[in-house]
DNA sequence: CAGTGGTTTCCTGTTT
DNA sequence: AAAACAGGAAACCACT
């Protein structure tokens, strides 16, 4: 049943130590990102967080709403059945900063346009929605806290170990020798 | 308990 | 002026 395609197989490489990985079927979702952000358990935290610095902007908070609702993928797009096998999803469970840029930019159904690959070919991507990848990051790793600010500080540290190679282009990256799984002809 | 890797947080300065 | 980029430094924390 757990017919492993290549692309498969290379997620399953990364999400090996992910400690939320269960032991059961890969189609066993853990958690949509339906569920992850029309949950009334994530909104009410996200909207009444005022203790922090991040929110206590309004307008500040308000732009991030909007870039949430703006990706309205996110709350209208359940994770369907044919996508069991493909490498979406997956971006829920990578542990890493780079993995989980990477499953996003592989996965349309949850990308919903806040990647957007530059070069396939040469693993050239950007950043279109900044603020909303900060926020699923932080979602993905439980911080409310998250920033572009900060998320691009753990990636320019991807450059010293050839994970990222620097592209003197605003929010524009290239994947690196060290990263593996993004190449198109090696899914 | 100690060490380590991978961030996270903060900061000051520069560039677009 | 606002948003990004650059990195150094130090705090954090999950794991071994």
């Amino acid at each position: 049943m757990l017919s492993l395609f290549p692309s498969e197989r290379v997620m399953l490489d990364s999400v090996t130590h992910s400690t939320f990985l269960p032991n059961t079927s890969f189609c066993d979702p853990l958690m949509s990102w339906t569920d992850l952000f029309s949950n009334e358990e994530y909104y009410p935290a996200f909207e009444h967080q005022t203790g922090y610095s991040f929110f206590t902007d309004t307008e500040e908070t308000k732009a991030a709403i909007k870039d949430y609702a703006d990706s309205n993928c996110l709350k209208t797009s359940g994770i369907k059945s044919q996508d069991c096998h493909s490498q979406s999803r997956t971006s829920l469970q990578s542990s890493h900063l780079w993995e989980f840029v990477r499953d996003l930019l592989l996965s349309p159904e949850e990308n919903c346009g806040i990647l957007e690959w530059e070069d396939r070919e040469q693993g050239i991507f950007r950043v279109v929605k900044s603020e909303a990848l900060a926020k699923m990051w932080g979602q993905r790793k439980k911080n409310d806290r998250m920033t572009y600010e900060k998320l691009s500080r753990a990636l320019r540290y991807y450059y010293k170990t050839g994970i990222l190679e620097r592209v003197d282009r605003r929010l524009v990256y290239k994947f690196g020798k060290n990263a593996h799984g993004w190449q198109e002809d090696k899914l």
